[in-house]
DNA sequence: ACTGAAATACCAACACT
DNA sequence: AGTGTTGGTATTTCAGT
């Protein structure tokens, strides 16, 4: 991993798109040269995938939230996770510090989705034993790329 | 936007370097079709790109963070949007209700690289009264993909 | 590891249904 | 909107450095 890496990286995340033809012209690397590490960082895990960004207005999910949950008891924590995960509005789930046990940011279409989210299925989970939501008013950034350092040391 | 738009949404985000054969036999189109489906769904935005994902590990980022940030006079506000949006360790700014302002998700090489981030560049701005702050020990998930129901309306 | 060239696969425009 | 064809590009492999 040097700073021709490091710059690729940069460059897929921006632009997932980019042909070897591009990454070549930026980083002053012939096509094939390109390609070979483009691959070698999918092979070694840097890159782990690829992924169209989408306008969540655009499949009617306009509401985001942010919700604090509580396990109470230890053993519940992994079925809690098994479980949340699992649920396609939980696009995140943190184990995080602090007074609650996890964070979630999810994504609905209405408050009334979220709210069936929420009472029905998320506080439904055996161990949760409260919650507390944040509901996003708008987003300045979101899924924003890695800050990828291009000085670091080769 | 009917079930084979949404269909198409949901490959590319999981495979973001479909092709549009692929997409053609996952959607029971021609490869022209699903080319010029493709390409509607970029023009009316809701593709609006494309990203590598990244293992934040294997670029030096495995302090993730969520921070709260209470902005103390109406006048700050869109100061602090502009200066904090351009932070490239803040991945998401989202404007949040309930005794907050804003909540933020940063990442960061380790915690002194997060204190400098939070003591020396985030609380220096106008306006921030006082900030909160959540580590994630670990991710269950992350930048999951958008649930896209397939069985709406046509 | 990088280069350059050859073979393969892919995209995008076209005429037509 | 969709199909099949076609010409132009992009990708990928390989022998050589």
């Amino acid at each position: 991993m040097d700073n021709i890496d490091r710059n690729i990286i940069n460059l897929v995340q921006a632009f997932g798109r980019a042909t070897n033809a591009e990454i070549a012209g930026a980083c002053g690397l012939s096509v094939s040269a390109a390609n070979d590490r483009l691959k070698r960082l999918q092979e070694r895990g840097a890159i782990t995938g690829w992924s169209a960004r989408v306008d969540p207005d655009a499949v009617d999910l306009g509401l985001l939230a942010f919700i604090f949950v509580e396990i109470d008891h230890t053993g519940h924590n992994e079925r809690f996770i098994a479980a949340a995960t699992l649920m396609p509005e939980v696009l995140e789930l943190h184990h995080v510090t602090g007074e609650w046990s996890y964070l979630l940011k999810v994504r609905a279409r209405d408050t009334k989705a979220l709210e069936t989210l929420i009472t029905g299925r998320l506080k439904a989970l055996p161990g949760v034993a409260r919650s507390h939501t944040h509901i996003a008013l708008s987003s300045a950034k979101d899924n924003g790329p890695l800050p990828v350092d291009v000085s670091g040391d080769d």
